[in-house]
DNA sequence: AACTATTTATAAGA
DNA sequence: TTCTTATAAATAGTT
């Protein structure tokens, strides 16, 4: 063998654009994937942070690093206020060429900040909803304190017709109930319940509080 | 001054623990976070994939990087059918001390991986179950095929509770409505109205098609 | 923030 | 895939 053969060039320099070749840009992927988690575990360790790396590979499957777990990393992500927290996210330098698309990917990244927060919130609200099987106020857009309709303060133009409306819903989903109930093989006492329940003349009853035993979600 | 002198020691070897000292770590954290960001964006260039990186800084303020950004990459994450993707999750390599550390974190986003998944699943069931238990707004919806909770045949699967929770619901409706009606004059008359109108034992009340005039759409 | 001596990551080859 | 090697890139300590 020639001795003065080297083994191999050694690492070359490339250009940072997408590699053409599968198998290559496959063999990167894998190399730079760990490398990125071990960079990410480093640093977790290092400075005693949260982190959540999710990528997709070439073939469309997922890698996930996370500490202490990616959840818990998003979680905290979602539920910080952005008041206080004012998420400053940031992109990493890049090359010179690449400045004005990062600016942008920034933007967006702000924006999508506050959806994914937005969108969390929404199903947070529509958990709790769905907890208390509360139904919408019919005038959606009256305020952030949403009240049941029945809520409604009386004396805010409510008029006897609205009332005898109320009145002819609360008949309607009590039969359809009574209806229901009727199909279950325990509907005889439950019904009896909804008409024997209580007094007709009492104030808002303070026995409604312990008659929600059921839970949905968390 | 000294031509001989070194201008700097150069980098030294790190132990890969946590930095004591806060400046320390500060720097550390904004060094490498700018190192991992750029190396993330790289992995997008060069194999064409998506990927989020999310991370706290000792200071608690989030910073992200994504491409194309955060949460079209938590979609893909979550939307993946786990038969056919079979959540490979992967770690990185790391130093021959924090191999049964990696492992366990490994399991640990496996079963996270599914966790994610289940908790989405059930916040979209949450959504659609929350959408049927929705009041419909007929006025405004008036063509779409969407029933009143109460219209849904009692067969899919309401159980016993849901149907309890639907009449204790019932039992405040009217409860609050009696009170209301003992705040107008003519009250007495309709709450009356409220126990004796119709029959327990009735089938679904045709009377009920025009009397809707709250809307509860969204 | 900039500088550099070093360590670390990795492209190419086997 | 995994290992090797030469080299490119990242970065710890310093200014």
């Amino acid at each position: 063998m020639e001795l003065g053969k080297k083994k191999s060039q050694g690492r070359k320099k490339i250009l940072i654009e997408r590699i053409a070749k599968t198998s290559q840009r496959q063999v990167t992927f894998s190399k730079r994937r760990a490398g990125i988690f071990k960079k990410g575990s480093e640093l977790c360790t290092l400075c005693g942070v949260d982190i959540v790396i999710g990528v997709f590979s070439p073939a469309g499957k997922p890698f996930t690093f996370g500490h202490p777990w990616p959840e818990h990393v998003l979680k905290r992500y979602f539920n910080d206020d952005d008041t206080s927290n004012a998420a400053p996210l940031v992109l990493s330098p890049e090359e010179e060429q690449h400045v004005y698309m990062q600016q942008l990917i920034q933007q967006q990244m702000e924006q999508q900040h506050k959806r994914e927060k937005e969108l969390l919130d929404e199903l947070e609200m529509e958990k709790k909803m769905m907890k208390r099987l509360r139904l919408r106020n019919r005038n959606k857009d009256s305020g952030d304190d949403e009240k049941f309709w029945w809520e409604e303060p009386i004396e805010e133009g409510l008029s006897v017709e609205v009332l005898e409306q109320m009145r002819v819903e609360m008949v309607k989903v009590r039969d359809e109930v009574v209806r229901r109930l009727h199909n279950m093989r325990d509907a005889k006492n439950i019904v009896e319940g909804i008409y024997t329940h209580g007094d007709s003349t009492s104030s808002f009853p303070s026995y409604c509080s312990d008659l929600v035993p059921y839970g949905f979600g968390f």
